[in-house]
DNA sequence: CATGAATGAGTGTTCATTCAT
DNA sequence: CATGAATGAACACTCATTCAT
């Protein structure tokens, strides 16, 4: 991920996303990144025109939540009579491609910056998305209750992110196939 | 809350709580909270030796986590055979006595102050250990699911710690009675 | 005017008034105003929060436009029949109170800043104002000609400006005394 | 005045001119005049190998004073008997060809840069010359008078280099008109 | 106990200038 | 000729903290 001939401006980034993630963004000092990256001060700002833009460009090139086309069922790979399992693949593959550096930025500096709490914002839907779609798809037979699939979609969606942003501040851990098996029974016949 | 004749140190900790939880505790400058509070700066130091013995004294004294005595079931108000309504009460009163300022600091800070997340830890726990009891109580039967019981207890304190933390970022809004019938239901029969 | 034991924020002024009116306000940056003052850099900052309140403070409480009270005729020291003398004294007691170096920073800053550029006006118009009045005492016969005094005293008023600012830089040199007698002259029967 | 296929060089001096009128010299970044003039950073320096060598070239090649060649009499069109008339004329026609932001530059970067001094202070001797010289030829009878006749042309340019520079300033605004009758009226018998 | 002047390291940012391509 | 990445000193300004009074 980090190439010993890597430009400058992509070393830029690699300390950048190393240092906001152990330290938080307020915290990293446009001179840390430089010196970290083993740039001069002034390049950064030959890249980035503002400190903010290394975070903004951070997220837009680093973070990628993927989006499900509309009306695909194939891509939660949803197996009809089996919503845990379904939703125990979801769990596993959350659809965020970021490193685990990226993942700890996306939720700490989600409610300081806009352009961050958007991209977390998708992901947030798209989760949602993806478990209502798969709880549809496992469970054809619970036409009657829209209201109660999307609870079940929305708690599912709380634990994974929940997961991915508090458990291990507050030392709490879920198993999330615990959870999809839970879910399932909720909406059992 | 702000006495006309609050003394100092009071003054100086409502001006930190309304700062800390508007901008932030990195971005709220002692000289600043001093301002707000209208006392010099130097009466700041006087007070709290060091800045973050402010935020310290503000989880301290303005924070308090309800925790159950062990063995008390009656503090849960647990009702047997309603595991839902159990829970619904819970989640109306989360046992977290602190000012909506106060709670967005809790969440903010705390992944970068030590103090802060380990008050956010006990709120956890005490969540989890009621969820669970209100569930054991309210569900006398299910003895041979303790797993199950977990997992549902977790899920639930995961649902009111990301409503309290992220649901307003997402824009994601869930109904903590709905999941509470989730829950039941997949705890019934 | 500079105390060996002057308090600070009086020798940040004296530094500034030094160093602006030897190579200008752009010129003449924080940390040398503090250095020539002999303080820290910072407490320039905590006497004057922006760069600009020195220039300000300077203007405000270094120059001092001498103002007319209205129909006082004693304080231009006209005599009736003098025109030339009258202007001459006038030349000779610009309303100006201001060092050498204060007379430069109003006249070359003034485009640039506006509180500057305020002073300047109230010393052009009160320079107008004394000519004028001193004109009409001095020359009671020439009442139809208000146009034509009017302009001699803005041609009086131009040169003791000219004089003041680019005089100096043009290598012009003029002879207030001739151009008092020259308006004389030109005014008289 | 920019045709659309100028070349580099002159796209480099029309955006100095711009920014340098508009901000003053030292307000204006080279990057900045590079990105007004839609060419390289970097050519800027091709051209011109320091930043003040753009203030240099435009001086010299933007500016002009037309200076009057030694005895002609005619340039100043001047009347014999007509003084007043003679000067109104040399006001209209000040021997400076600059644009107006040329103009400005001329008298704001004055103090602080020599090239422009020197170029200022040759308009100021050329229009006391074009002064002395017009009332000499309009005025032939007052050949003992020399004193008051430098101290006629100096006056008026006073006026004249005063309503360039700071008039507009001050808010002060003379008519030439005016004052060329002062004038003459003060050489007058 | 109260005060605000004093301190100096540090922050984000700007900029003229250089130079390899 | 043309280019834009690279450089590092300088800039205005912030700040937690100290301390004499």
């Amino acid at each position: 991920m980090n190439q010993p001939t890597a430009d400058s401006r992509t070393r830029i980034l690699d300390a950048a996303e190393a240092l906001f993630a152990d330290r938080g963004y307020e915290a990293s000092s446009t001179a840390r990144i430089a010196g970290h990256a083993n740039v001069p001060k002034g390049l950064v700002f030959h890249y980035f025109p503002q400190k903010i833009d290394v975070l903004v460009a951070l997220v837009d090139e680093r973070t990628f939540v993927e989006e499900l086309p509309d009306g695909s069922g194939a891509a939660v790979e949803a197996v009809p009579g089996d919503p845990a399992g379904t939703l125990s693949r979801l769990a596993r593959r959350l659809p965020l491609h970021a490193s685990p550096a990226m993942r700890r930025i996306l939720f700490r500096e989600a409610d300081t910056h806009k352009s961050v709490r958007e991209r977390l914002g998708r992901l947030n839907s798209e989760v949602f998305l993806r478990a209502r779609r798969a709880l549809e798809l496992a469970h054809p037979g619970a036409r009657g209750d829209q209201a109660r699939l999307e609870a079940a979609a929305a708690t599912f969606t709380a634990v994974l992110i929940y997961q991915e942003n508090l458990a291990g501040l507050t030392g709490q851990h879920i198993d999330p196939d615990a959870v999809a098996e839970l879910i399932a029974r909720a909406l059992g016949t």
